[in-house]
DNA sequence: GTCTATAGGAGGATAGAC
DNA sequence: GTCTATCCTCCTATAGAC
């Protein structure tokens, strides 16, 4: 990832990334392993890290005391730094996405014949992750935290587009058809804003703690959802009524 | 910004700071000497570099020799990578917070007696910065970029904080007069949500063109700006009118 | 799969000549 | 103010023993 020497470190691992599958096969049954607990604690350790202090801003070596193991087997088990942040991403993006597409559907369900309501279609997209993040499982935050950074940064655009974008698209269509009244332009620049919005939430700054001097919590996110969903909701119809 | 030796350096530093404002008295008439120049090299150059690969992706050298001129100087005019940072930011930020300021003022007057309109208020947070990326100035357009990732990074909420804090303040108050039933908690929430709609627009990674396919364009202020506004609007205003 | 050891270089910062 | 030269720490990645 450093500007430096890209393209001889990519090459280097056009030779070693295939190499990769030959370890044992995931997915398929077999006895867990001690090497799994190992990939497990260096996904956590690097997933808070990463979050904590950016990708740039961690060393593999802080990772691995964080994790408990050796330094050496950080590219044993995933190759590289890069790939690394990839691994940590998909982990949960995966998930995420899933249970996005299944709330749709069932809003889709509900509203019969009809396209579901702005707020179910917000809700729907928000209360997948949120609802994950106030239960507390801080390995949640910290991912939510890490999707915030990469989301502005330009370098890493294309690692997060892979990974978000059939989601947005997803999202995208159904708000088109619950706004048929507004322009394409409108409904992909207010899918941003609903981003941006949101990510304000779960990038937990602490930031509106300082602004409120307490009266909010970057944790609270039960009160923060019960702000979002009508913002959101409110701003989208308003591009919805939009003379153009 | 290291976290090993951090207090070691911090002592240097407290040691080494004070004897900066020994150079040439700034801001006091005097002939424009060489040594500005050089200051305005690296501050641009650093500009550029931290918003394209962020604060720890980017190095010294690097920013050195994008600016023409001697790694050496950097510490000589700024101290240290951290308060170079620090400068970039301060530069600009002072500039977009007088503008601010000013352009309420303007709305307040125009509107008389009576506390000016949601739109008014967030016409007035969005345009002085929103108006100069339209006009294609690359600096601010790096400016933008690198408080939308300090914005999301929880080791910099220290430094955006005290640069950012008192135009927000001053902002929320103005919003809390506009919608006088809207809860402090929704007023503060409120004006998170701003700010990331806003970052959406102003961090400009490209991620609207590829999932527009490039319908849109981020580089296209006017015609974000004409859907910021509505959908920032409608969205507080639903918050004012939320039971609790 | 895990460890030791190390290659090989990039990092921020500075002393001291000019 | 600027430049050369350098300190010393830290980095990612890997080779090879176990």
């Amino acid at each position: 990832m450093k500007t430096k020497n890209a393209v001889a470190r990519k090459a280097v691992q056009a030779v070693k990334l295939p190499s990769l599958p030959q370890r044992p096969l995931r997915g398929a049954r077999r006895e867990s392993r001690r090497g799994d607990s190992t990939r497990l604690s260096i996904l956590n350790a690097a997933e808070r890290c990463f979050a904590q202090n950016g990708f740039d801003g961690v060393s593999l070596r802080t990772i691995t005391e964080v994790a408990g193991v050796d330094l050496a087997l950080v590219n044993y088990h995933f190759g590289s730094k890069d790939n690394l942040l990839r691994e940590v991403i998909a982990r949960r993006a995966k998930v995420v996405h899933e249970d996005r597409v299944r709330a749709l559907e069932m809003a889709r369900h509900e509203a019969d014949a009809s396209s579901p309501s702005i707020e179910a279609i917000v809700t729907a997209f928000l209360e997948p992750l949120l609802r994950r993040l106030s239960n507390g499982d801080a390995g949640w935050h910290h991912y939510s935290r890490l999707i915030s950074q990469l989301d502005v940064l330009p370098k890493f655009t294309g690692l997060t587009g892979d990974v978000l974008d059939p989601t947005a698209l997803h999202f995208i269509n159904a708000l088109r058809l619950a706004l048929p009244k507004a322009s394409p332009q409108s409904i992909y620049w207010g899918y941003m804003f609903l981003i941006g919005s949101m990510v304000q939430v779960i990038s937990a700054t602490g930031r509106i703690e300082r602004l409120s001097r307490g009266l909010c919590r970057s944790g609270d996110i039960e009160g923060a959802l019960h702000r979002l969903i009508p913002f959101i909701s409110a701003g989208l119809r308003a591009l919805g009524r939009q003379a153009e």
